[in-house]
Parts: structure tokens; C-alpha cells; sequence
DNA sequence: TAAGATTTGTTCGTATGTATC
DNA sequence: GGATACATACGAACAAATCTT
């Protein structure tokens, strides 16, 4: 498990005791939800402070692989780290960053076609049908700088579903990822521009496309269609001038 | 700033102070360096016990978004969260899932040709020289398993290399935690099998001729090379029968 | 329901370490 | 080297949560 330090960095005794903590999962084997010794037993092995040993179990909580509850048959517990978790964590470093939205865009597109292709005829018919929906809630062109918010958000979340149904993890969370952030600088901008129907009623189009591609397993024309569709958005995320990047979180 | 924790599970104190505490950064569009309160300070203005307190500083000192220094002039400093300690939160989310070789190649085909595009003469000489000089510490063909592992990290140490160059930040990211779950998983790995002289030969002149559109400026043979590097590297990798995921790490 | 047991959670006071002037 | 200002570490006492009986 990587220490997080740069380890050149001489380490302060919580920071020692998490790591000698984390080499206790790795080395035997510990898995998602099995028990870590007990804080008492942990202060008598390492001989450190109760307050120092607490400090290690917050930093290993604050990285999402261990959790605690207190009373009987309570204690540390190793946790799987969840994809929300890595997210929020990995979104504290892009927001020092000011990232542009072309720099997002130029990722989106490169692998959001591969998505929607891989997607292509192994969908249920729920997950169709969920994806349907999403798209249902907002079938007029939005009027107001407000709608035109909600319009967005819904089509990220358009996204972050295909994100969460693929196969490929690494894919799935690098997408979901995007569109969260994305969707968090939706959220909190307040400036907005006016609408643009036309680029609207384009991106609109894409979607039913994609989703009758994905219907019908071609996964060519999944690709072709979500690639057109990267296309657009983009286009709409610089017509609003929006920035990326610094308050882009909650 | 993202929280971290699912927003319905009901915080403890120290992550209650620690939530508080980036409310602090945030709110007050403190940046990288700039100083927080004292821990007497913090104690004081929200009336908790210095333990408590403390505790919430490992668990932001844990994320990376504050460090903290003793001594007259010391306390604790808002810091950018570094791209290594970002890489390493991130790791520990992929070391509970088990990723294919087939996954990570997925994204690194769709990933690596962009970037190399985008590089196309835009590389300084000195840049140059040194993707160059990473190549060239391994000029002639691996001849035990121990020399294999080694042309495999430095191969994986000259996309780092083109990662750390990337204009694109979140381009960069991506394709740098990638070289290095890949290179955490070849050095940890301790079953080798023969190396493939035929696929190294293959990888090694896609290298230099990558090299090569890189210095000319031709993105389009550099988008190509790539493509086919990539290809050639999944083959090696799963010649290799390396299992990514569990045990990838440190 | 209530009491007791177990384990983590929180507080406080004191002492020590560390860097600057 | 001494004074100062800060974080770091310790440990004892008590609070809260939650399981068992």
C-alpha cells in the first residue's frame, strides 16, 4: 500500500504508527472487513501514547481504509477505500490545479467513445431503461439559465451511470470522476449565459443515438455517436465560459 | 472541498473539526502556504479538547491539503496536494480492486497516442535528451528476468517522463498513475517469466521512433508510434502473466 | 427494560522537542 | 546560549456507544 509520504520526509510517530498499521494489512493479508487489534492491544504492542495511536487510526481513516465503532465487538476494521472516497480524495489535488476545460474535454473525448462502445449490447434492459430516464426528465430545451443548470447536471449523470455500469473499472472511475467534477462546477458556478437552444437540441440528439446504439449493440456507431457528442458539450461547457478548477468543489 | 465521508454517516469530532477547518481554506480562499490558527487558537474558537484538534490535523495532513511545522514560526500552512500524494490515495483505492492487464491497456491505448500527439514539437532539447537517456541505459536486449524487470521499469520511467511534461494537467495525471501502478506492480512482482526477445526488439524501435516524430514534430507518426507501442507493451505484459491489483503496492 | 461489559471517543494537564531570534 | 513560540507526545480520567444478558 503506497505510504503517502514522500519518503524522504522523516515521519512523526502517528504517521510511524499508521504505517506500521498499514503493513499489518498488507503483510497479512487483511481484507475488507476483517478486524484490526484493538486500540489497548495496539498501545501495548507499538508503546506509544493512546492520543498517538489514535492519530494514526485518523489518518488512516481519513484515507478510507480502516473504519472504527466503538462498544463490544466494535473496534478498527479494514474497509475497501470506496470509489466515492477516491474521488473526493483524488479532487482535493485538481482543486490547486485550474484545470481548463479543454484539458478536460481533450480527456472525455478520448475515452468516453471507448465507453460507450464497450457498453454497446450488454445492457440490460433496466439499465436502458434507467439511462431513458434520465434523459425523459428534461425533454424541453430549458428556458432559463436555472433549467439550463438542471439540464446539465442530468447529463452528467447520464454519464456517471455509463460510468458505474462498465466493466472496466479504471475506465468506469476515471469517467465518473470527470463527471463529478464536472458537475460540482455546475453546481456552484453562479454566472451563467443564456441557453443555447441549437447546441442543446444537438447534444439532445446524441444522447437518443447513443442510447439506440446501445440498444442494438453497435458499438461502432456508439462510438462514432459519442465522440460527435464530446464534440457538442464541449462546445456548450465554452460557450457558458465556465472555468474549471479553483471553487469547483463543495 | 470535498468532504470525503458519504454525507448522511454522522461525523465525530475530529472530522467535524477537520470539515471546519477546510471551511477555514475555502471560504476564506486561503491558498497554498498561507498560514492557519494556531492549534491554541483552534482549540479555543471551537471549544474542543487539543487532542480532538490534533486529530482533525492528521486527517487533513493525511489528505495533503495542510502540513504543519513546529518551532517559532511554525503552525499549521495551507499546501497544494502534490501530484505523488494524490497518486498514492488513488492507489490505495485500486489496491482492493484488482484491475486486468486488459483494463489498464484499455485506457492507456485511448490515453498515450493523445499525449504523445499533443507533445509533437513541443519537447525542449534538453527534454529530449533526457526520454533519450532513459532509453539508452538499456540499450541491448534484457537476458534474465532481473534485466527484463528493469527495461520494464525504465520503459515505464520514459512514459512517466512524457506524463510529467503534458501540458494537459489532467492528461498528465492519468497517465503517470498508470506508470506507476505499473511500475509498483513489475518491481513488487517476484515471478517471472522468460523474456520476449522478439516483443522487446519491436518495443524498443517504437520507442525510438517515437523519439524521433516527437523531435520533428510530426503528431500524427507520434500519435501512430504510440498507438502501436501500446500494443506491443500489453502483449509483453501479458506474456508476462502479471496479475495487476492485489499486491501491486508497496 | 435495565444493568453490566467492552470498546472507542473526548478531555485535560503536563512534559518534551524543535526551530527562530 | 538562552528565551520564546510553537507543535509533539504522554497518560489518566471520564464519556459515549453498543452489545449481551
Amino acid at each position: 500500500m503506497a505510504n503517502g509520504e514522500g519518503s524522504s520526509a522523516r515521519l512523526r510517530r502517528p504517521a510511524q504508527v499508521a504505517e506500521a498499521i498499514k503493513s499489518l494489512i498488507v503483510e497479512g493479508g487483511l481484507r475488507a472487513g476483517d478486524r484490526l487489534p484493538t486500540e489497548a492491544e495496539l498501545i501495548d504492542r507499538f508503546q506509544k501514547a493512546k492520543s498517538t495511536v489514535r492519530e494514526a487510526m485518523r489518518i488512516l481513516e481519513a484515507q478510507g481504509i480502516v473504519t472504527t465503532r466503538s462498544g463490544p465487538g466494535g473496534g478498527t476494521f479494514v474497509a475497501a477505500v470506496s470509489s466515492e472516497r477516491a474521488s473526493a480524495l483524488l479532487a482535493n489535488y485538481f482543486y490547486f490545479q485550474n484545470l481548463s476545460i479543454e484539458e478536460v474535454y481533450e480527456v472525455r473525448r478520448a475515452l468516453e467513445p471507448e465507453l460507450a462502445a464497450s457498453l454497446a449490447g450488454r445492457l440490460t434492459d433496466l439499465q436502458l431503461d434507467d439511462l431513458e430516464a434520465i434523459l425523459e426528465r428534461y425533454p424541453a430545451a430549458p428556458k432559463t439559465a436555472e433549467e439550463e443548470r438542471e439540464h446539465h447536471v442530468a447529463s452528467l449523470r447520464f454519464h456517471g451511470k455509463l460510468a458505474e455500469i462498465a466493466d472496466n473499472q479504471l475506465l468506469g472511475f476515471i469517467i465518473g470522476f470527470i463527471a463529478k467534477i464536472l458537475t460540482d462546477l455546475t453546481v456552484y458556478r453562479h454566472l451563467y449565459k443564456a441557453p443555447n437552444e441549437a447546441l442543446w437540441r444537438e447534444g439532445r440528439e446524441h444522447q437518443r443515438a447513443l442510447l439506440a446504439a446501445l440498444r442494438s449493440g453497435n458499438a461502432r456507431a456508439a462510438r462514432q455517436v459519442m465522440r460527435s457528442h464530446m464534440t457538442t458539450a464541449q462546445r456548450l461547457m465554452e460557450a457558458q465560459a465556465a472555468e474549471v478548477g479553483k471553487r469547483f468543489i463543495a
